[in-house]
Formats: C-alpha cells, sequence, structure tokens
DNA sequence: TTTATTAATGTTATATTATAACGTATCATT
DNA sequence: AATGATACGTTATAATATAACATTAATAAA
C-alpha cells in the first residue's frame, strides 16, 4: 500500500510535497517529451498549495492573480487536460475538482480518501483492492479499463474535532 | 456478493426488471411516508427504461414527450434528489447521470461497473470490498461515511464485439 | 367542512462546469 | 526563412445544477 495520507492529514513541511511534485513533473516531461509550459506548472504549483482539490474556476481565479491578468476557462482546462493525460493529476469526479497525484510513477489505485469537512484529499494505491475490483470483474466478464473510487468521511483532525464537540 | 450484472448484460425480460423497481418503490415509500407522486414514479419509470444511466437533461427530454409539455430542470431535480434520497435511485458521478438501484434494501458498496462502450450499468454490492475500504480507512484514522466506486470498461458484449472485430 | 400547516410543484432566473471554434503565436525541423 | 506541429488567446456557447419565490395540492387541526 501507498498513500500520502499522514502527510495530508498532519502538519509537515508540505514545500517538500511541492519541490517533490515540480520534480517529478519535470522528470517525467522530459522523458515523454512533453512540454511543461508556464502556464501548465502555474497549474500545477496551484494544485500543490494544499492537499484539497480545486475546481477549474478555482484554478481560474488563482492563475488569473497570479499573472495578474485574464484568464479564460479553455486556458484553464487545457492545462489541466496536459496535466490528466501524464498523470501528474487526478480528478475528482464527485468534486468536479483537481488534486495533485502524490506518486505518478506509481501503480494507481485511483483511491481516494474525502475529508467532506475540510476538503483534505489523500491517494491511496492498494494492489488488493486493484487485485478484488479485478477479480470481481472477470466474474462478470467485465473487461475493466480504468476505475474511479472516492471515500468520502472525516479525515484525522476533522474527526478528533467532532469528537471533541460532541463531548464537550 | 450482490450484483445484477447478469441481467444487464445480457437479453433478459425487462419488463420483470421494471416491475420489481416499481414495486420496491412504492414499499419503500409506503414505509417511510414519502409520497411516490406522479412526477416521481414518472422519473423512476424513465430511469428504468435501460440498464443505462440518464443525465438530467435527457431525464427532462423524455418527461417532456411523455407529458406532452413542458418540463424544468427543477422538476428533474426535485425528483432525481427525492429518488436518491429515498436510495431508489444512485447517481453515476463521473457521468452526471442517474440510474435505477436494483436492491434498494441490501447493503451497499455504491459499486458499478460502467460499459464505455454502450453505457449499461451494473451495481456491485460487495461484503469484501466494503470491509477492505473500511479497513483502509481505520488504518488511515479516516471515519468513512460513505463511497463512491465506478469501474470502467466493456461489459461482455461489448467485449465479444471489440474481440470479433479484431480477430476478423 | 372550513381553516391552518405542510409538502410539492410551477416558473423564472441564474450559477457552475465544460467545450467548440477559430485565429494567432511559439517552437521544432528542414 | 519556410514549413508543420503544438500551444495559446479569445469569444461564444453548451451542459449541468441551483436559487428564489409564487402557486397549488395534500394533510392535519379546529
Ligand atoms: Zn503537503
Ligand atoms: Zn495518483
Ligand atoms: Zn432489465
Ligand atoms: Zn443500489
Amino acid at each position: 500500500m501507498l498513500t500520502n495520507s499522514r502527510l495530508v492529514h498532519q502538519p509537515h513541511d508540505h514545500s517538500r510535497c511541492i519541490n517533490a511534485a515540480l520534480a517529478s513533473a519535470n522528470n517525467l516531461c522530459a522523458e515523454k517529451n512533453a512540454r511543461l509550459t508556464a502556464t501548465r506548472e502555474s497549474v500545477l504549483r496551484l494544485l500543490w498549495q494544499s492537499h484539497q482539490p480545486l475546481g477549474a474556476y478555482q484554478l481560474q481565479d488563482r492563475l488569473s492573480k497570479l499573472l495578474n491578468k485574464p484568464v479564460a476557462p479553455a486556458t484553464i482546462y487545457r492545462a489541466v487536460d496536459f496535466l490528466l493525460q501524464l498523470g501528474l493529476i487526478h480528478r475528482i469526479a464527485s468534486l468536479n475538482a483537481y488534486i495533485g497525484c502524490p506518486f505518478p510513477n506509481s501503480e494507481h489505485s485511483n483511491l481516494f480518501m474525502i475529508c467532506t469537512d475540510c476538503g483534505s484529499t489523500a491517494e491511496v494505491a492498494h494492489n488488493t483492492i486493484n487485485d478484488l475490483l479485478q477479480s470481481i470483474s472477470d466474474k462478470a466478464h467485465f473487461t475493466l479499463k480504468s476505475q474511479s473510487l472516492e471515500l468520502f468521511g472525516l479525515c484525522p483532525q476533522c474527526s478528533a474535532d467532532t469528537e471533541e464537540s460532541s463531548n464537550g
């Protein structure tokens, strides 16, 4: 199992998350002869400002402020599509939002734990889950191509807060 | 494990699916003192016309034709919200679409196998999956409240078609 | 059976998310 | 420099979803 849940849900040196993500992105783009242009890198950086997914129009606002000029939706969607293609980010369908991938080079489960309170979202890669879904698909003669697994609930911090307020 | 995948992916007497769904709906509404009004029942029937999810505006078109009068989006979303609340239908987030639930009274995994070719969508309830997701959540101290699991691929029929055309 | 209360619907407008279309600029190759 | 491919700017619009408020219908009380 591979997850960034401890980082996501606990105080940490987030600049290391950002740096790691940008380094991965540069490597991957070099490998695949893909161009990490200024816009694309900015969008990736914006998504890595936190561990909470951002919607396209939130990205638009932020990029617009960053560049101090108007930015059109198409600009965002193009950058997002590029990053999705490369696996540098993921789309969270239930939120219509996007989030940086913490391990773009690893096997994926496309499994996310989404805090419905604070929005923080951790990714999990888990072979057992993948194997189980594959075997369920096999039994149904369903040719599995991809998956989107979204868990909703409370992150450790928000669970603790809820616990406190119900006790106090 | 509980699934309607055989029904979904094979020729069958679909009127039985419809009748079962409507009977379940009536029972559930009676139990919960909820009113299955004409609009709500029509929307449920429309969703049960096939095993493929329908979007809100597809429902709007169809209900409009059925009633031979204009229908506003709000009408559809209200009916859909009602049916979702009762668990009579599900929302497929990746498709922005809705589908009837084949076993509204059972434990759920909210797991769907979606054919990217023909759109047919089967639901699966599977304790092992649920247990595994629960244990992953526990390890991460994540308080799991709900989940949305979507598998994309080819249904048996479309798999067979693809196989044929690649052979021929 | 009137009256009050609640639940459901009608209606209009608008918010949010996403794509289409087409021209321009930039980059890589020759 | 000429060419073709890729990326971006810009405008418009499509597709999905919600807000707000008036009206009607169903239920409950008087
Ligand atoms: Zn971090
Ligand atoms: Zn990832
Ligand atoms: Zn059927
Ligand atoms: Zn169901």
